[in-house]
RNA sequence: GGGGCUGUAGCUCAGCUGGAUAGAGCAACAGAUUUCUAAUCUGUAGGUCCAGGGUUCGAAUCCCUGCAGCCCCA
């Protein structure tokens, strides 16, 4: 059901409406909300509403007589040419079903195939901004496996708020500031001194990952001794720089292979250091609205009278400002630059983090309902049936970057976004690299491989070229069940994305691709494309092309290739 | 101790924001190629939607209570 038809049904029940409402003395001030939605079950008609037994309470009649005065006023209101529904009925407890003219359907098949890869974007929201932030790793290490899944769903998000008109920006926050820095330069200074031969205390808190033994290398092999001429504390922080450096080119790198691209990579460090001073302007703020205070040196915000379940220390006693007050200057920051919608994709450990940033904004005089944050729970590793223990305490991380290689960047990103964000999600390695049936990728890919394989071969046969004038094919010899079937679920892309835009639920892409892609698979398998009878052959070579654009825009979405061949 | 998430077929999960007879895939069983890709399709079997209460025309879905699992914070 596209806009058009929906606005059309719309008017026509609150004209019916209206009538009745006169002609019943019925004496409604306003009409409850109409829900229209698309029925399970084809013998429910073409939409379902549940108009009468919303209003049967209110009236004080049963559900079926509510509906019965209903469609008579409906098709006395000679509101509708006949083309446009053929009939309303009442079903079940008082559903009024209606059936739409057949030719809405070509029409709306017609749509498809005329808009191609733009079928489905909508610039219905031109004017409404959404800022995205996700991943955000720390740049004190490489990628993991959770950093893999929320940049799938951040970046499908993305893509679908893209498609359906939102003005999207991506941002990757670099905590590249602050005490872990600081810790990592001791690491990688600990390191650097071991590969000359010496004994030293590796920091308490360090880092004990591999890789920062393969940073210090790097250093080594850039600097040779010279470094050891240096104060320890140039070394160290020398050597912190170049680790956050190194690790954030390192993330950058893993991240555009995995088909990522961020607009912006904001620093807290140069935010930090910026000539404005940002965060003493967030101090003023708050101090000025009333909401801090000191206690034993330390400077405090009151987020207690926002909601949250303790005050929260903006500046330690020693002088350096907490992370949180970092967070909430970025924050502001972001609120100065205007979206509409700030939405933050945070991993499992962040959670209980959300009130006191909200606090904070709401503090500052910004409203809660701007922002946005969603947690993306944690990734089991399945490898062999058996879960792929991670800790990053032992050092022992699996890293993105390994399992990129393992497994293709289609079947992980894919993988990735097959479940709802909160639920944790099991990835099975294994599956993910199989090339066979099992594999869930395979099978949408295979469909749209199918039918690029079918027009290679009327091409190669006939030697007619594509596309052919597809307004010119007669698109209403497509009767047969599963034709129809098909074409029902083409033209309600849109509606989907809509849905997944707004629930902010990208995994309702590839559950649609699987379900369009099996009723493709159905009609494949029982009807025949290259008929000799040329109208019915051109009309079904239109279906098998439309199913195969928005097979690609779907797929696309999701950053997904569609293959030509398997 | 506080908080978050989850609980649907043997397994992994959907269920379009409250609709009609709860659906897929895998596993099991029985079938389908003289034909455009069998990485496919058709059928059979499989259910106390964790339990109990509430809200209403109507609940897997919303609200309480409890149970279980996972995870954060202290």
């Amino acid at each position: 059901m596209n806009q058009k038809i929906r606005e059309t049904l719309e008017k026509g029940i609150t004209q019916s409406l209206t009538t009745l409402n006169k002609s019943l003395s019925w004496d409604l001030e306003a009409f409850p909300e109409v829900s229209l939605e698309l029925p399970k079950d084809s013998k429910h008609g073409d939409v379902s509403s549940n108009i009468a037994m919303v209003l049967a309470k209110k009236v004080k009649k049963p559900p079926r007589e509510v509906a019965q005065s209903f469609i008579d006023a409906f098709e006395k209101g000679g509101i509708f040419p006949e083309n446009f529904v053929q009939k309303a009925e009442i079903a079940g407890p008082g559903f009024v079903n209606f059936y739409l003219a057949e030719h809405l359907l070509y029409e709306e098949l017609l749509d498809v195939l005329q808009q191609g890869d733009q079928y489905g974007r909508s610039s219905v929201r031109k004017k409404e901004s959404i800022h995205l932030e996700f991943v955000s790793a720390n740049p004190t290490g490489p990628l993991n496996v959770v950093s893999a899944r929320a940049a799938a769903v951040g970046d499908t998000l993305a893509r679908i708020f893209d498609a359906v008109g939102y003005n999207v920006h991506k941002e990757f926050y670099i905590n590249d500031a602050g005490r872990q820095v600081r810790l990592l330069g001791q690491s990688v200074e600990a390191r650097y001194q071991e590969l000359l031969g010496k004994t030293v205390a590796f920091p308490e808190e360090g880092y004990h990952g591999e890789y920062i033994v393969g940073i210090a290398e790097q250093l080594k092999e850039k600097y040779g001794e010279e470094p050891l001429t240096w104060s320890q504390e140039d070394r160290e922080q020398r050597f912190g720089q170049e680790a956050i450096d190194l690790n954030l080119a390192g993330q950058q790198a893993t991240l555009k292979n995995y088909r990522v691209e961020y607009d912006t990579w904001f620093s807290e460090k140069e935010m930090r250091e910026h000539k404005d001073n940002p965060l003493e302007k967030v101090k003023e703020q708050l101090i000025d609205w009333n909401t801090t205070y000191e206690k034993e040196g330390a400077l405090w915000f009151s987020s207690t009278q926002f909601g949250d379940d303790k005050d929260r220390v903006l500046v330690t006693k020693e002088g350096q400002p907490t992370y949180f007050f970092a967070d909430v200057a970025y924050h502001k920051d972001k609120v100065s630059r205007g979206y509409s919608k700030m939405i933050v994709l945070m991993g499992p450990d962040h959670h209980g983090y959300t009130p006191r940033v909200l606090a904070a904004m709401e503090g500052m005089g910004y409203k809660r309902d701007k922002f946005e944050f969603r947690l993306v729970q944690q990734v089991n590793l399945l490898k062999n049936g058996e879960s792929v223990k991670m800790s990053k305490r032992a050092g022992k991380l699996v890293e993105m970057k390994d399992l990129l290689e393992e497994v293709p960047v289609d079947a992980a990103r894919y993988f990735f976004v097959l479940r709802k964000l909160d639920s944790p999600l099991d990835f099975d390695i294994d599956l993910a690299k199989e090339q066979s049936s099992n594999n869930p990728v395979y099978y949408v890919q295979y469909a749209h491989a199918r039918i690029v394989s079918i027009f290679a071969k009327y091409q190669e046969e006939t030697g007619e070229s594509f596309p052919l004038d597809w307004a010119k094919v007669d698109l209403n010899c497509l009767k047969e069940k599963e034709e129809v079937d098909l074409i029902k679920l083409l033209v309600n892309f849109p509606t989907m994305l809509e849905g997944a835009a707004e629930a902010r639920e990208p995994l309702r892409v590839p559950n649609y691709l699987k379900e369009l892609c099996a009723t493709f698979h159905s009609f494949y398998t029982k009807h025949r494309v290259r008929v000799d009878e040329k109208e019915l052959r051109e009309a079904r070579l239109a279906l098998i092309e439309a199913t195969r654009m928005v097979i690609h825009n779907g797929l696309a979405l999701l950053g997904v290739s569609s293959p030509n061949k398997m």
